[in-house]
DNA sequence: ATTCATTGCGTTGTATTGACACAATATAAA
DNA sequence: TTTATATTGTGTCAATACAACGCAATGAAT
């Protein structure tokens, strides 16, 4: 006999209705990018009974557009509104979805799902990703039976099925569409400093810029506003303080940032 | 007492067991572009019992990747294979799906579907563009109940569903991957001259350029073969053939083609 | 033979880029 | 308090890329 936990009413309403309430063998999955500390993170959830870290990810209700599906899920997780939200590939591998997932999630309650089970089914997800200030968030708000943090880009590791070809596949095209990206308005705080900037360019694109060439180049563009202020605190030189003129911003995306970077 | 012709037993199969055979709620739809005397088309199918234009596709098999479902229509529909494949976007508004379509199709056989019926469900599509050869195709080999045509991009008219939405949606995708794409090698034949690639790149870019800075531009890539014959029999000048060096092309377009077009 | 639109090849002035120099400055070390 | 140090702010310069344009060559039409 299993010592079974008393099953929360919600998650047997999935697991019993939810191909009558959402696009059944459909979900969707958000890499959230966040910037701190000089180092490009992504908000990934510890699922405990598997040990693993995962996407914040949904399903599709029946009536509902995809991309609100994606934009709830990140109020759910987040808090937060207001999110850059870019829908960039569908995944669909046959051999991705894994069933033994599911069913472990739901052991602790003494449950078996049946073969035919919507949840046990091939799974497609369709892949956004999202730009958000890491200010923004508390951790301590993003609740649920997960829990959450911010994952280094470059140490990803123990990811859920194929979610990390799905996060690396999000940074190919962030990158490759970067010119068209509000990613300095939406990844730093509303006040930052040009190395600050420059740092979460280089950082994206995986190599080191110019300083000068990329100040010359920034203030080219014509959508910053330098302001009196100074950053101090630093152990040297105290750099301005700069924030995006939103108008001009978004005006110069439409064209694109070019330049070779 | 309607009067209904013997329905072909792939079709009853489809309706009945369809749910069955392929992933129920997903398909995949092809923006199939061509070039052909300088002007940029798509390839589509007439929908007799409708009247309207439609995008190849299809649906994806329970256990077949999605880009396999993409790549079987494309081989079905024009028979030619090595074909540049690239998904670009997931279509889902809930009111994008059109039960009448299917109802109307199914009529002249006196068959009427229930209301649910899997092909009446809401369906999510997964967006692909390819590029063909527009030499390579012989219409005619492009049988089925449906008729196909290659329609001017500009000309796009009584599209079914939002296709017509679809397709410019591909344009856009194809537009800002130029750099990255074979769309000379992929669009063209074997040999074409210099004018015909720029047309090329004008159709896409949708604006004139400098016939002696493309020249210029292109040569420098170092990604042509120029052949010594010439393109005789135009009213002019004899334009020199021109050919891809494959091995230069692929390398180069990783790195991209770049510049300001 | 002449005309004419088009092609092949080239020139020039300007803008952009990459590489680097040097002074100013906020903190830390002495 | 003075000095050291790493970082920032600003500027220079040569190499390159680019846009705009000139002109002779050519193949078919007249």
């Amino acid at each position: 006999m299993a010592k079974s936990a008393q099953i929360p009413s919600d998650k047997k309403l999935m697991i019993e209705k939810g191909d009558k309430i959402y696009q059944p063998g459909i979900s969707v999955d958000c890499t959230i990018f966040g910037f701190h500390e000089n180092v490009l993170k992504v908000l990934l959830l510890k699922v405990e009974h598997i040990n693993k870290w995962a996407l914040p990810g949904g399903f599709i209700k029946k009536s509902e557009p995809i991309e609100n599906a994606a934009y709830r899920v990140l109020q759910e997780r987040t808090g937060v509104d207001n999110i850059f939200l870019q829908q960039f590939n569908a995944f669909g591998d046959p051999s991705r979805s894994d069933a033994s997932i599911h069913q472990n999630r739901f052991q602790e309650y003494g449950i078996k799902l049946s073969k035919e089970n919507w949840l046990l089914q091939r799974f497609i997800t369709i892949g956004f990703y999202a730009l958000i200030d890491f200010t923004d968030i508390k951790l301590k708000d993003v609740t649920s039976d997960e829990s959450a943090a911010w994952i280094d880009i470059n140490k990803l590791n123990n990811l859920m099925m194929d979610h990390e070809s799905i996060v690396l596949k999000a940074l190919e095209a962030l990158r490759s569409q970067l010119a068209y990206l509000p990613i300095g308005r939406n990844l730093l705080p509303k006040k930052f400093t040009m190395p600050e900037l420059q740092k979460l360019y280089e950082t994206i694109l995986d190599r080191k810029l110019d300083r000068r060439n990329f100040q010359r180049k920034m203030i080219g563009f014509g959508i910053l506003n330098k302001l009196t202020e100074t950053r101090k605190g630093g152990a040297h030189k105290a750099p301005f303080l700069y924030s995006f003129n939103d108008k001009k911003y978004q005006k110069a995306l439409k064209e694109g940032l070019y330049g070779s970077w």
